[in-house]
RNA sequence: CGGGGUGUGGCUCAGUUUGGCUAGAGCACGCGGUUCGGGACCGCGAGGUCGGCGGUUCAAAUCCGCCCGCCCCGACCA
């Protein structure tokens, strides 16, 4: 239960997230250093996530499995970008049975070299492909520095994993994918997202591209939000997935992968979260509707409780909860599902038994503003109505606030200023050594060149050359 | 791994500087009662190897040494 209010985001944003997420219940720290316990609340909260995305997933032809988490060691070595990337965070079991293991095996950091040795056997023929596979599961990365959902040693996610006869057909598929998580984020999660491509330095070790969704959280700091990469041929080569095509001609098959993880929880709480807490988009909602009864006594109770009931089974298309606790105050309730980020909150007291009405809360809007006294005639349309516009008025909020974050900077000097406090859309030559300077100066590194932009010639922001490409400057997480 | 901070009931902390009675408070928790439309109140109660190990001392939460955890900042990252 939460008890005290929360660090106000403008004095410290961190300190305001670490208490939102043990307070709103949705994680909590668990006793490996950089391991999280994942809550009913926040595990509900993916739930809805994987509900929503697993069923984009088959409607674009995808099925599920699933592959084991430990991974031979010589696997990862087979892809020379891949191993030099994920090496340094690798967890490695050497010890099985008490015995020592004659290869050690790591626990996978993603799974594109088992799964690429498994389609390496099922791919025989052009007839066999595309192959188009999706796991939810966990993976292991070693990192140095966690922080609740948006990087811990384990995490949750999903990756898919197609194989492609043509290069055209992957890199369509890396696309699409890419689009489903733009779609979902936007229209699930009311999170604003730019798809863009990963310059070289930040793109997946062993990808050929990568591309990612970007938001912008309330500090103004980027969260890369979903990644899906076009690998071209180099797993298949390293692990030899070949098929006969029409000509009878052996070929390496195209691949790509994609994903997206329970740090997108991270995402929502730093989108639109707010000095009393979470705010929920309501189409992920655990909980859209809290049903809170009122009364001072068993008179008033027994004519609350009958009203609550039928207005509760009035409602049954939503996902609601009666908070019938008589141990709390109503005015504790309040604040408490206001932590929990629940979207609509409806009382209903001995007045609102007498006028035939009820009292609803909406939580994006905090205090007066969002309250109103609504019939209950007709209530189940007024809540539909109401959620609906919950869910695009977070959408349009995020948004304004994203766009009025996001600059134009005239010159370099102006860049290394907006980017304290915002995001830099500027031109730039596709060097490493820009990118470097930036990062160097600024801390911001590059997020994206965005797929939708026009093709036209500026200067490199940094060093004045010729570029064809604006790119989002922007520190992130 | 480098820099900074911190560790005392479940949580937030006081006590440590200057060693000394039975280690305290608030919140949370349990029981009883009064409350209940924006974080209620009263009474009673339960709960502690003072992060760990070692040392100094008649005596250590307090002084010394080593170790560990967690948080923040950096290098790495979904």
């Amino acid at each position: 239960m939460s008890d005290e209010k929360l660090t106000p985001r403008n004095v410290d944003f961190s300190e305001w997230y670490n208490q939102l997420v043990l307070k709103a219940e949705l994680a909590d720290y668990a006793p490996v250093r950089g391991c999280m316990v994942v809550r009913p609340y926040g595990w509900a909260l993916w739930e809805n996530i994987q509900a929503t995305l697993d069923k984009r997933f088959k409607v674009t032809g995808h099925v599920n499995a699933a592959f084991p988490l430990f991974i031979p060691m010589s696997f990862l070595e087979k892809e020379k970008a891949h191993v030099e990337g994920f090496s340094p965070e690798l967890a490695i079991v050497t010890i099985g049975g008490g015995e020592k293991l004659e290869e050690p095996l790591v626990v996978r950091p993603t799974s594109e070299t088992v799964i690429g040795h498994m389609y390496a056997k099922w791919i025989k023929s052009y007839r066999d492909l595309p192959v188009l596979i999706n796991q939810w599961g966990n993976v292991v990365r070693w990192e140095l520095r966690t922080k609740l959902f948006l990087r811990t040693l384990e995490f949750y996610w999903q990756e898919g994993h197609t194989a492609h006869a043509t290069e055209q057909e992957a890199r369509e598929e890396t696309r699409r994918m890419l689009g489903v998580y733009a779609d979902f984020a936007i229209n699930e999660g009311a999170v604003p997202v730019i798809q863009g491509i990963k310059s070289e330095t930040e793109k997946f070790a062993g990808a050929v591209q990568s591309t990612s969704i970007e938001a912008m959280m309330g500090d103004t700091r980027a969260l890369q939000s979903g990644t899906s990469h076009f690998l071209g041929q180099n797993f298949a080569k390293a692990f030899n997935i070949q098929y006969l095509d029409t000509n009878n001609t052996l070929q390496y098959v195209w691949t790509t992968s994609w994903g997206l993880s329970t740090r997108f929880i991270g995402a929502i709480i730093m989108t639109h979260g707010d000095d009393q807490g979470l705010i929920l988009p309501p189409r992920l909602a655990p909980i859209q509707i809290v049903l809170i009864p009122i009364y001072k006594n068993d008179a008033e109770r027994s004519a609350v409780m009958p009203v609550v009931e039928r207005i509760k089974a009035e409602l049954a298309e939503f996902r609601l909860k009666v908070d019938d606790r008589t141990e709390v105050t109503p005015g504790f309730k309040f604040n408490d599902w206001e932590m929990r980020g629940v979207p609509l909150r409806i009382e209903i007291g001995p007045k609102d038994v007498e006028k035939g009405t009820v009292a609803m809360a909406r939580r994006d809007k905090p205090g007066r503003e969002g309250k109103s006294f609504v019939p209950q005639a007709g209530l189940s349309r007024t809540v539909g109505m109401l959620l609906d516009e919950i869910q695009a008025s977070l959408l349009a909020r995020a948004t304004t606030f994203r766009d009025s974050h996001i600059f134009d900077p005239k010159d370099y000097a102006e860049l290394t200023e907006v980017v304290q406090n915002g995001w830099a859309y500027s031109y730039w030559c596709g060097d490493n050594e820009c990118e470097a300077k930036v990062k160097e100066d600024t801390k911001a590194t590059t997020r994206c060149i965005p797929l939708e932009q026009k093709e036209e010639k500026g200067k490199c922001i940094v060093c004045g050359k010729n570029a064809k490409r604006k790119v989002y400057f922007a520190r992130a997480y």
